[in-house]
DNA sequence: CTGTTAGCGCGTTCAA
DNA sequence: TTGAACGCGCTAACAG
């Protein structure tokens, strides 16, 4: 059955299933929009018939042109090997479908060029409008974007100098609640590592809360501080991410040996590590079982945010971010702009879920 | 700073960019296509400007109209979950990179109706081919694709009665890898665990090359053959999967005292789980800890198709697909049949690569 | 070198 | 109820 795929047979136009019903293509166009109303049964069903015959399918390139919408959105994500951006995706699938809109998934793959590119081209192409959860974009990258563009929604991060409505996770209140976690369970040292900031609002957000929350710590005279540190983390740059790690290694030896501990597990002081994102958590404990071996959670205790799912298989504490109900918000917010709505921009802050594990009990 | 986002003013139109430059259309046309030796430079200069002026892009859809081809390819995935999906995406949009390509993605998130009106609305929009990595479609849903429709390329699931280039991993010389693998390290019981065959060839392939594997052992006359079991797990539905699970638990309990062993660690039979692909093996893995606690890996062996990145972090072997490749051969395919090729359908199976780790050494 | 003309496939008056 | 004619934004064929 090896048949050669043959060659295309120029799809079928309106004006062909006009001919082939003997009208004209308004007609056609009529039925095509369900104005049933006012055409006569019988032209109904001959063009029913011609429209089988033909296997007809309306050109949405064509229609889009002239009525000036294809109900077509831009997603652009900065990573979907982020199982993050993929639970997003799904809530934003759910609400186009139940909007009528029409998602285009443009991957950047963590690259600005790339980014700048897909935005370009989601403009060109005229989408009604864009959900932008983006790694490097500047305010001018998005200028077509947003106030005088198209409009936009930005997802866990905003832009400087760029106003739009945004959605994503409180941040604020999500570092802060893995922060009083680890304080509660009596760690004594706590590292919060994050990828370089750059551009990416809420790395900064979350660190700036994980700092405040070490603070208030102190103020609140407990028996005895824990001390807090931060740690950038450059996935995408083997050699510096290495000699970091290696840094990170040596700290947290002087941290458990501290209080007179001899190094073995539980004798010294107790360390966390709470990984900002996902990507960076996986690192971590990739590297943490390199060091320590199968055992390496009884050394170094694990908490992060965002829930992949070998978190579960791990036993590391999350905080697991609303991410389908993220997606679906960036939609509705998208639509309303797009039918006109013309309110100040608006954050939405959804807040996170803390999923205790054995990784952060004492 | 909480301006309002205002409305959208209108983009420029080739014809106002035209009258902005005191021209005519076909002069802005010209240069927007490259054809800059048809144009005086004191023209060009003033096109320049207009468009620099008027912020003009052009419109891709009329393009789109016009030519006849818009550079457009739909890609319908049936699960972004799936680590193995987006993997294959990195090598789908690096060639639709190079080639001058727009990959469109589309999710069906398992859902055969949602593939279904993807594939439709893919059609509508004219896109010049398609690369589908599908569940259930069957030959009448792809019959506006492949042989009498647009061009299409299969990604690691042909389907029945459809004449199309497909491309994916070897799955019989994959499976049988795996299965060597198991036997030379010794194991007394493999169950390879797969999900429902459903239409998804390579599934039916893989647990086909497990089950003739086993039997060429026994062939062989190895000193003691091993015994092989298929299993079929329902992710989707969890009553269903559980029962599986149990009576898996039970078989599993059978075989580690049928040698007269105790039921502790290594003293009954030895037992691996072969996964079919890594949301099976992660699910496996899940239920065996809940099972068997945290030295889980000391009762069963777990080995993968697929290697997502938990893999290396629990420390299961695996056999990973050269994923990108798959990508960005599909793309390369669905080219040259976009460009008229008219060669048989082509399948291209590419090797699996085993990557062992401590889950299934002696 | 440049502009005019005629569509691409479709929706929308407007008159019949 | 029906259909002819015009235009959406753009490209291509043909003159000048």
């Amino acid at each position: 059955m090896s048949t050669t795929p043959q060659t295309t047979p120029r799809r079928a136009t309106i004006t062909d299933v006009a001919r082939e019903a003997g009208t004209g293509k308004t007609s056609i166009s009529r039925y095509l929009n369900g104005e049933m109303s006012v055409l006569s049964a019988e032209l109904r069903a001959r063009i029913e018939a011609a429209i089988a015959r033909l296997d007809y399918q309306p050109n949405q390139m064509a229609r889009g042109l002239k009525r000036g919408r294809n109900r077509l959105i831009g997603m652009l994500v900065a990573d979907l090997t982020n199982p993050y951006t993929v639970e997003v995706l799904q809530g934003v699938e759910a609400a186009c479908h139940a909007l009528g809109l029409m998602p285009l998934i443009c991957h950047a793959a963590n690259e600005v060029e790339m980014e700048r590119r897909y935005l370009q081209l989601l403009t060109t192409y005229r989408v009604e409008g864009v959900i932008v959860n983006a790694l490097g974009v500047r305010e001018e990258t998005l200028r077509p974007v947003g106030g005088g563009g198209i409009p936009a929604v930005l997802v866990d991060r905003s832009v400087d100098g760029l106003v739009t409505d945004m959605v994503g996770l409180d941040n604020h209140a999500a570092a802060e609640l893995g922060t009083r976690h680890l304080l509660d369970n009596g760690f004594d040292d706590i590292w919060f590592v994050v990828q370089p900031f750059e551009q990416v609002s809420s790395r900064r957000l979350r660190e700036a809360a994980f700092r405040e929350a070490m603070s208030a710590q102190d103020r609140r005279g407990e028996q005895h501080a824990a001390r807090g540190h931060t740690v950038v983390l450059d996935l995408s740059d083997m050699v510096e991410m290495e000699r970091t790690l290696a840094e990170l290694d040596r700290a947290i030896d002087a941290a458990h040996n501290v209080r007179g501990g001899t190094g073995a597990a539980g004798h010294g002081g107790r360390v966390a590590l709470f990984a900002a994102n996902a990507p960076v958590a996986l690192r971590l404990a990739l590297h943490l079982k390199t060091r320590y071996g199968d055992d390496w959670q009884t050394r170094v205790a694990l908490l992060s945010i965002d829930d992949p799912d070998w978190a579960e298989l791990t036993g590391i504490t999350t905080i697991r971010q609303p991410t389908y109900e993220i997606g679906y918000r960036a939609v509705e917010f998208l639509h309303e702009r797009i039918e006109g709505v013309q309110t100040a921009a608006r954050d939405c802050l959804l807040p996170g879920e803390l999923i205790v594990r054995a990784s952060t009990l004492r």
